[in-house]
DNA sequence: ATTTTACATTTGTCTATACAATTGTTGTAA
DNA sequence: TTACAACAATTGTATAGACAAATGTAAAAT
């Protein structure tokens, strides 16, 4: 992927305005790629990371703060979200007896069944983005992004 | 920026995954940094890119399909994108007279003078976000970058 | 006990984006 | 010349997300 190819220009780029339209470009190329393989089960990528947070917690429910401290992309409005796959009855909710404020969050059995699928086509989706990187490549990345 | 504290876990995520993950955090962290310093100018990144394709056009107008072709971000639309432009009166819009199907979108004075300085928030986002890397760590990314 | 403050979630509103369908224009082939 | 295909942009519709305000509940202060 050259940068000055894909947005079609001729001049000298400065290094770190490079290296960020180079990241930008990268993250629609993931984007994309895990769009593509979460749609047939007709979720986002954030909503099929609030699957992964509530089967994370081992059967003990979730609340909505919760779910947003541990989310990748921290979001303004998990009810919504959370409405979504409530819909597609892939979680139950419920206001939380001891504090009425709260509410519990819970994957169903439907739920977990299609996180395992989803999770497939996640594996599928990390290979095919990664698959010129090498282990070697990967390590140095996350070193790199450390430092962000 | 550690992946396990972000996203709160304590087990082991598999290197590829964490990649992904490690690269998705670090998007939110250049996103927010950027809208912030966009704000006060009240155009979103997408929009402060099509003032950037346009200046560099030097006069020359553009077409919509010409925006989208160089935008970082291919839009699904564009038009509505060059709407709030105009709204702020940073470009100007006509039918191309040669081929009524086209338009021709040109930088506005204001458009330009606003840029300037919308460039100068920019550069200080930049070496914000990258202030902890250094010019070899830079090529570095732009190289791993290159095999996605 | 009553008021105030803090907490947890929900709702409203506005903007952004994806995707499909439509409109208007030009070029081309019968 | 007329029909048809291709092109360029626009519009419609549905969903996602940002942000602020509102609601309902619990805890703390007076």
């Amino acid at each position: 992927m050259n940068v000055e190819d894909v947005i079609k220009t001729d001049k000298e780029i400065p290094l770190k305005s490079r290296t960020i339209i180079h990241f930008m470009l990268v993250n629609n190329r993931i984007n994309e790629t895990i769009a593509q393989v979460l749609k047939p089960y007709d979720v986002s990528l954030q909503q099929f990371n609030v699957l992964r947070i509530l089967r994370g917690q081992n059967g003990r429910p979730a609340n909505l703060s919760t779910l947003n401290e541990r989310m990748v992309t921290k979001m303004s409005n998990t009810t919504r979200l959370v409405d979504k796959l409530k819909s597609k009855a892939y979680v139950d909710r419920i206001t939380c007896p001891s504090n009425r404020r709260k509410v519990e969050i819970r994957i169903t059995p439907k739920g977990a069944r299609a996180l395992e699928k989803m999770d497939t086509a996640l594996k599928t989706a990390e290979n095919d983005i990664l698959k010129d990187l090498s282990e070697k490549d990967l390590e140095q990345l996350n070193r790199l992004f450390d430092k962000f």
